[in-house]
Formats: C-alpha cells, structure tokens, sequence
DNA sequence: TGCTATTGTGTGATCGATTACACACTCTGT
DNA sequence: ACAGAGTGTGTAATCGATCACACAATAGCA
C-alpha cells in the first residue's frame, strides 16, 4: 500500500495524503489551474519539498496526449555541422521546456539497407510519441519518409530542396558556392578548381552549381574534381592525392575539412596555401580561423539553423498549421588562404 | 467512439476490433508473453499492418514503469569530444533498444548560476523517468548531483577522478599526459612547455601531473603556462600570444585544438612546429592527422567511452548493482609535429 | 431574505498499454 | 471416464497523472 516502502519515487497520491487534500486539488495546485486555497497551497508544498516529489512526465503525458519533446535524426558519428545543429536545437528547445530526443543514423549512403534503418529510427521516435520531428542530416532517400511525415506530425528537415514550400530551413548553398567562387574572380583568378562534396547531396550540387554559374559569367571554364567520399579531411585529402588535369590558381573546396585535408595533399607536393595558391571553402568552423594559413570561408551558421528548425516546430504545434521556410544566409569570412594570383 | 474518425493514431483497441480479439491477445501477441493462437496471430497481424499500427510507448512505459531510455547531460555546444561520446552511446543505446534524451548545460565553468542549471537539467530527466543518467561532461560541482542520484537510479560519470569504485568510465588523463611527455623526452627534448588545459577540471591537472613527473624523473625543469579559457584552438592562440618566459624546444599542448592554436601564434613569431620546434597534444581528432604538420598526439577512444558508460548503465539495470569503473587507455599516434631537437 | 457569482475541493473517467486471473477447451495417460 | 497438463482467450485492475463535473461554502447585491 505504502509506496514509501516500496522506495519507489513519491507520487501525486503521496502528496496527496501527507497534505490531506486530494490528488485533484494537488494537480491543481501544480499545474496552475483551476482554484486552490492559500493553506491547502501552503500544505501541498511543504509535502511536495518533504518528499521531493517530482511530477511524472510518463503519466501526465499519457493523458495530456503531448510530450513536449522532439525527436532528431542525425547521421553519426556526429560532425561539426550536425552536432552544432543538435546544439542549437538542444538550445532552443529546452528554453521552450521542450526535450530532445535523438538517433543517430549509420551515414553509408550506398548502403542499401539505410533506407529501412532511417524508416526504424523515425518509428521508434513516433512510437515516443515526440510531438515533431527533425530531420537535421540532408539524405538521400528520405523523401519516401517526408510524405507519411508531413501529415502526421510537424516535420521539419534541413535539406535544402524540400519537395513543398514547407516544413524547411536550410542554408542557401547556392549562394555559398557563388560567394566563394565570386571572391576568388574578384581577387582575380582566372583558373579555379572546385573540390566538389559528397555526391548524391544537394547541398553538394548546389554549391557546385554556384560555383559553375559564376565561373561561366566571367567566361572561365569551369573545373571540378569528382566528388568527395563524405565531408571529412581524409576526403580532401584523397582528393588532392588524385593527379589533377590542368592548371589552376585557386581551390574552392566544399567545406572546412575538405580543404584541410586538400591543402595537406598539396603540401606534399610542395604548394603552400596563400602564397602558391588560394583556397576558400564553406563552415566556418571554430578551428578555421587557426588553420595554417588562417581559412578564408563562407560561414553557416549551424547553431541558427537547429534553432530555426525548433521554432518551425513550435510553430507549427502553436498554429496548427505548417511554418514557411526559412533560409539562412551565408557569409564570407576573409582571412588569409585565399589571395590574389601570383 | 471511433477513434479513426479523430484521425488520432490507432490503438491497440482498434487492433483488436480490427481482428475480432481482446485487447489482451493483441498485447499478448506484440509482447510475445502468453499464448496466442496461430489464426489469432495471423488476424492480429494484419489489422496491425493495414492500420499501420505503433505501440503507444508512453502508455507502455507507464504499466511497466521502465523506459528504455537514459538520459545524458553533456556542455554545449558540443566540442568533439562531447559529440564523439554522445554518438558512441547513441550507437550502443540504439543497438540495445534504448533511446537517448540529450541535455546540454551552457559550459560557463565559472557562472555561480551553473550548478541550479544542472540540477534542473537533471532534474527534468529524472521527470522523464529515464532508466539511468549519463554525465557525458566532467563538471565541477557535479559532485552534490552524485550523491543523490547514485542511490536514485543508474548513474554513470566520466569524470576520471570519480568518488567511488563504481559509476565511472574515464580515459587516463595521467597515463595520456605520461605518454605525450615521454614520447618528447625520447626524442631528447630537455626543455619543453605544458600548455596547460581549462583549471577546475581533472582532466587538466591529471595531464598536468603527468607532464611534471616524467619531466621531474628526466631531471628537467617543468615549464607551464596559465591554463587555457577551454578546450578551443583560439584559447590556445591566446596562450601563444602571451610572452613566455625561458627557452623550450617542444611543448606539449593539454588537447589537439589547443595545438593548433598554438601552432598558429607560433607561425605569427616565425616559428614552424616540426621544424624550429616540436608539438604533441591529446585527443586524435580526425582533422588532426591532415594539420600542418600533421600532428602527433595522443588519442582518445570518446566512441568507446560513451559505448562503454552505456553498458555500464545497462550493467547496473540487469544485475542491480552499479557496474564497476572502467578505465580506458589511451594511445601515442606518431605523425610529424614531434621531431628530435635541431 | 433569497439568488447568483466566485471560490475551493473531492470524485471518478480517461489516456493506452501490460498482466494477473478466471475460465474454457483439447489432449494425454490410466 | 476423469484428473491434470497444456493452450487459448476475455475481463478487469493498474500505472500516475489531468480535468470535467458535482457539490459546498462564502460573498455580494437586489
């Protein structure tokens, strides 16, 4: 009977008891609705100090049919990028008194089985009974997910080609690419490589397209190396390893780690970052501006990204109806890889 | 009545009208527990697949007190350590059937409001009723957070200097210390510099300690710096800047982002690691292999570490009792920034 | 003096599962 | 033919909260 024997965690009805009152009036009293009287308040709080009663989310969210949390899918092990985004979801979303929880997802993309492992993953965080869902890994297949989501539950992903006007918010990658090819034109280059991403990513393609429709309207011509393997330095790396046709006077790489990986490549070869070629790359990551040289990039911000990501969210629950989306915007951060041609 | 008609998901009660059987042969059946006939099943089952029917967790988790969750605290936003942990309890948890619930604490070492925070992060897990508690970052002032939940639920820390025999996963920050510090005087350094790590934290000073008894045991004079703001490159750049007194030959960094810091305001001074001087610090982050040089350093499994707290807290979930503490060993990576002196 | 509003409290249904229990039926073996 | 084991299924209590509803008591006001 006693739940204290049973060194159980005290319950509602434990307050309850102890305060003389009944378990409505304590749930009154918690929740702020409805009428409680000053000394049954009183009562009802010091039994809640003295038995470091907690309210049992399992339960009330069971009968409130909400959980106040959000599921998020990411790939792992976690990058830069994606554990910045969680960041910046973690946030916001505990300042909104909303939880998170997370799955990461094995990021083979040719795995043929990663479809049905992302399909596992997000019914486990339905069968939680999350109250949304974020999609924080752009990924390829995903789009068969998107339609059964979209219509259950507020859904957002941070793919930057959403297949409808909603649900979306991503940084423009397009504009990425042109910024950084446009500083190298504007510095004056004339010969430029683009170390392309991963393949099959839009935000990959988008980059690339950026870079292509820039270098075409200064009446360059355009190259580009085959894609990266995935976003790390051991890719940039590979890359540069690869014997490369024609000359060029500046690298634009796909991200941060790219172009680490891709300038250590060149130094074996003998060819130093910022005094024989220029590189500029996409992230900003906080280890960018220490770098050897210093990186010139374009900044995304990560952390804005989760957090526009849960406020889609939010609103979305508040509203009722899906949030429009929203693109951040990126920025070129000038520091010393990239430079004018020799 | 018709709970389809709310377009609200289906329960186990539409299952069961579906397939003209109980509610309990339908648990029976998903459960695995008890009898149930082959033609039963069979209806079950399809009513299940044409509903497209989900287990209601939270109602689960209710009835059978248990969650198949834990919860774990870590700083914000993630560094590479701290996401590098959370994606190896993410890849165990997951494997075991366990869900994550993430918090991050603002990493403020020094804000006097810091230990309420972490409190009421905890505190909101525990509301949660997570089946155990992981505190992915080594907090100072965590220690009150111990003792109450130790005896509360599974509870596992990674700090390395841990209170007791039990609920401890750490890698040996004294031994990681040793091993950077031998690994220079081997190659006949006799003056070298500790860029000491964050103070308040063990970690840093377990270094530390290595450090000066390898270096005492040589007969050399120990050299250390302030401790760094944290764990980033631009702290490391800050303590570059600083004038430093005495003569060295090679410093060993608290961590592979201060290294690179450092390195960074050596090249300022004209100073090349690898070449006018040698650098080795802690941790083999994947960029690390493709710095300029590339960096020799000690590292760190954080992977098998957050993989290691989750079987821990699964340990003490089977047997009842806390499992005992687990020391992970790290390892020297040789690469190019550390060479015998000019 | 009544009559309505406001305030305060208890009761019991409910959320969606699990599971103990009762009961029925089918086989065995004696 | 009957006891007992093994199968198969339905019923109802339960987990710990929320909240609609009923009902008192008090206050204000005509």
């Amino acid at each position: 009977m006693n739940s204290q024997q049973k060194r159980s965690r005290p319950s509602m009805a434990d307050v309850a008891a102890l305060a003389n009152v009944s378990v409505g009036t304590v749930s009154r009293h918690l929740t702020g609705r409805g009428y409680v009287g000053a000394d049954a308040r009183q009562r009802i709080q010091s039994a809640v100090d003295e038995l470091g009663y907690r309210p049992n989310l399992v339960a009330r969210n069971l009968r409130t049919q909400t959980t106040n949390t959000i599921g998020v899918l990411s790939m792992g092990p976690l990058d830069f990028g994606s554990s910045s985004v969680l960041s910046g979801l973690d946030d916001a979303s505990r300042q909104a008194g909303y939880g998170l929880i997370t799955a990461q997802l094995p990021h083979d993309l040719d795995d043929p089985r990663a479809p049905a492992e992302i399909e596992r993953a997000a019914g486990r965080l339905l069968a939680h009974q999350v109250d949304g869902i974020v999609l924080a890994s752009p990924y390829p297949g995903f789009e068969d997910l998107w339609d059964e989501l979209l219509n259950t539950i507020p859904f957002v992903t941070l793919s930057n080609h959403p297949r409808q006007e909603v649900g979306a918010t991503y940084v423009d990658s397009y504009a990425a690419g042109r910024l950084a090819t446009e500083h190298l034109v504007d510095l004056g280059h004339r010969a430029i490589l683009h170390v392309r991403g991963p393949r099959n990513l839009h935000e990959s393609s988008d980059r690339e397209r950026g870079y292509r429709d820039v270098v075409d309207a200064a009446g360059i011509d355009a190259q580009v190396t085959v894609p990266c393997e995935d976003w790390s330095s051991t890719s940039g790396y590979r890359i540069g390893r690869l014997p490369i046709e024609g000359r060029w006077t500046a690298a634009f790489c796909a991200n941060d780690a790219i172009a680490l990986g891709f300038q250590h490549a060149m130094y074996e070869r003998g060819l130093s970052a910022g005094r024989d070629y220029s590189v500029i790359a996409i992230d900003d990551m906080p280890d960018a501006a220490h770098f050897h040289p210093p990186l010139t990039t374009v900044a995304l911000d990560h952390l804005e990204l989760g957090r526009s990501a849960f406020r889609m969210i939010l609103e979305h629950l508040r509203t009722g109806s899906p949030a429009a989306n929203t693109v951040i915007e990126p920025a070129l951060v000038r520091r010393e890889s990239a430079v004018p041609p020799a």
